[in-house]
DNA sequence: AATGAATGAGGGTTCATTCAT
DNA sequence: TATGAATGAACCCTCATTCAT
C-alpha cells in the first residue's frame, strides 16, 4: 500500500530500522495499527518492500535524466545529476540503503551490485563506441558509483550544491583525471 | 578495556550494533555483565570509543603505508594500498563505521569530513608542487574518498583482490580518466 | 450452519481453542470471514454451541448403542461399547470437552453432571430390578463414569482396542471387583 | 525459583494457561515482570515446570500415605485418600494437569501413563501375594484411575465430601463389584 | 445474506542498566 | 573493582470483531 510505504520512507529515514515503529509508520500513514498487517508480514517485509521501492525509484531517476545516444561522458553526467537531484529530494534513502546492509544484506548487495553493473555496461557502450578507453571493468564501475554515492552523500543530502556544479566536477575527473598537463 | 573495545569490535560487526548485546561483549572479553559498567556508561558509548578507535586505527594504516615525499599520484596509490589492506583485515569496519549513521551521526559525519580534508590537504600539496591541476578542492576530495570506499567494500570486505590492483586501477581514473586519447 | 460447526470441531480438535481461529473455521467451512457472524456471535458462542452438540451426540452413542430391557450389567457394557466406538471416530471430543473447562466452566460441569445422571438413572433401574446391590448412588455413578472416560482417552483416542474388548474388562469390574475369590 | 512456580500454580489454576499471563505471575510473586525470565526462558516453560513439580507432589501425596506391606485393597484406599486430600488442598490442579493436553502434550500423557503404570504395579504385587485375581492389567490401571480422577474432581474440588468416605465406596466397588449377591 | 479490509487492545519477550554484595 | 540477579520500559505481532459495500 502506498500510504504505507511513504510514512516507512519517513519513519524508516527519521529513526532508523530499529528505533523505527510500525507504531509510528502507521500513525503517519493515517491507519490504524493492525492494518499494516494486512498488506505487510512484518516490519522486515516492509522494510525490504521500501528499499526494493526506492531503488527502483534511484535506477529511474537517472535513467530518466539521460536522453537516447549521447556520448559516454555526457551520459554519466546526466545519470549523475538525475541522482543528485533525487537524493536532493529523498534525503532518507542514504539512511535506508545503508541500513539495509544490516536488515537484509541481500538485497544490500543487490542494489549495489545491479547499479555497478548497469554503469559498467554503460562504459562498454562508450568503448564499443570508441569513446572510452579499452580495459574498463567491473572496478571502475565501482569506482565511478563511489564517487557518485559519496558526492550525493556530502552534497546532495548533507548540503546544497547544485546538482550541475557537482556532475560537472565528477565529470572533469572521468575526462582529465586530476594531474597537471 | 582493551579487551572490551577488542570484544566490542567482533560484536558489532558481527551483529550490528542493535543487534549486538552488552552480554554478548562481556561474554568475548571474558569478564562479567557488570564490569562493563566500570568502563562504559552505556552501549553508546563504547560504540562511540570503538569507532573513534577504527577510525584512528584507519587514518594511520593509510597514512603509514605512504612515505614522505612520493610525488601526489604516488601518495594516493600508497594511502588506498594501506587502506585496502587494513579493510582486508578488519572487515567489520564497514558496517561499523555505516551503523554509526543511525547511532551517533555526529561520529559519522566526523569521521567521513575529516578523511575527506586529509585527502584534501593531499591534493592542495599535489597542487602546490606543481603536479595537481589547480582547482581541485573538497569535492574532489569527497570524489576520491567514495572510489576508495566502494573499492574497498567491493573488492576488500566482500572480495579479496589484490590491494596493489585495485590501487592502481583507481590510480589510473586520477592520471587519465577514463576517456581514449 | 452445519459446516461451520463441523469445521470447529476439526478447527478446535486440533488446535484447542485458544490456537483456533475464527479464520481457521471459516476456511475450513468454505465460507468467508464475515459470514461466520451471520450465525454465531463469538468464538464461544460457537464453541459452546459445538460443545452441546458433541455432549449430546455422545449421549445419543452411548444411548442408541444399548437395546431396551437388557440386564443392568447388559446396559452399561452396550453404552460404554457404543461410547468407545464415538470416541474412536470424533476422537477430537476429549480435546473440545476437556478445554471447555476453561472456556466455558458451566457446560464442562453441564456435560460430566448430566452424564453422571443418567448413569445413576440406569444404577437405580438396576437396583429396583433388584440386579444391582443397594446404597448405589452419584458417586458410584460418577466412578462408572471416570472408568469409561479413561479408557476411552486410553483405548479409543491413543489406542485402537476394539471397543467389546474393553467394555467387557470393564464389565468385570462393575460384575466382580478385582479381589481374587 | 519456588516463589514463581507457587504464583504459576494459582494464575494458572484461576485463568488457564493462555488467560493467564506472566505479569499475573510475577505481580503473585512479588518480583519485577524482567525477573521472572531470570528463571524461566518463556510462559511454557514454567507452565511445564509447574505441571512437573505438581506431577510430583500428586505421586508423593498418594504414596506417602500408604504404609508398607498393606493388603492390596488397603493400598488403593490410602492411595486414594492421599490423593484426594491433595486434590481438596490443590484444587487447581486438575485444570493445570488437564490443560497440559493443549500446551505440552507428551508432559499429558506421561502424567497420566506413569500413573497408571504405577498402579499397575501395585495391581501385579496384589496378584503376587494371591489377594488380587489373574489377569488385571494395564486397562484395570487405566480404569481404576480413571475412577480416581473423576472422584476426584467432584468429591475434592466440585465438592468437599470426607476423603475417607470416597475411598471406601471406590474401595467397595473394587472389592465387590456393583452386582447384588 | 455475504464479503473481507480495517480496527486496536493486549501480552510475551528482550535487554540496557542498576545496585547490593 | 568485580559480580550477576533484579528491574521495567518498550515494541512487535495476533486475531476476534466490526461495518461499509
Amino acid at each position: 500500500m502506498r500510504k504505507l510505504l511513504d510514512a516507512a520512507a519517513v519513519e524508516f529515514g527519521e529513526h532508523g530500522f530499529h528505533e523505527a515503529s510500525i507504531t509510528g509508520i502507521t500513525r503517519r500513514a493515517g491507519t490504524a495499527l493492525g492494518s499494516f498487517y494486512t498488506y505487510f508480514n512484518s516490519k522486515d517485509e516492509i522494510f525490504r518492500a521500501l528499499v526494493d521501492d526506492l531503488s527502483g525509484k534511484v535506477r529511474e531517476a537517472a535513467r530518466s535524466a539521460r536522453q537516447q545516444d549521447l556520448p559516454a561522458l555526457e551520459t554519466e553526467r546526466a545519470s549523475l545529476t538525475g541522482f543528485l537531484r533525487f537524493a536532493a529530494e529523498h534525503k532518507e534513502i542514504y539512511r535506508i540503503i545503508d541500513e539495509c546492509e544490516f536488515v537484509d544484506p541481500a538485497s544490500f548487495r543487490q542494489h549495489y551490485q545491479s547499479t555497478a553493473t548497469r554503469i559498467r555496461e554503460r562504459l562498454s557502450e562508450g568503448i564499443r563506441k570508441g569513446e572510452l578507453r579499452e580495459g574498463l571493468g567491473e572496478a571502475h564501475a565501482w569506482a565511478i558509483m563511489g564517487m557518485n554515492v559519496f558526492l550525493g552523500l556530502r552534497y546532495a543530502v548533507w548540503g546544497d550544491a547544485e546538482a550541475e556544479e557537482i556532475a560537472e566536477l565528477a565529470n572533469s575527473i572521468l575526462r582529465d583525471g586530476i594531474v597537471k598537463r
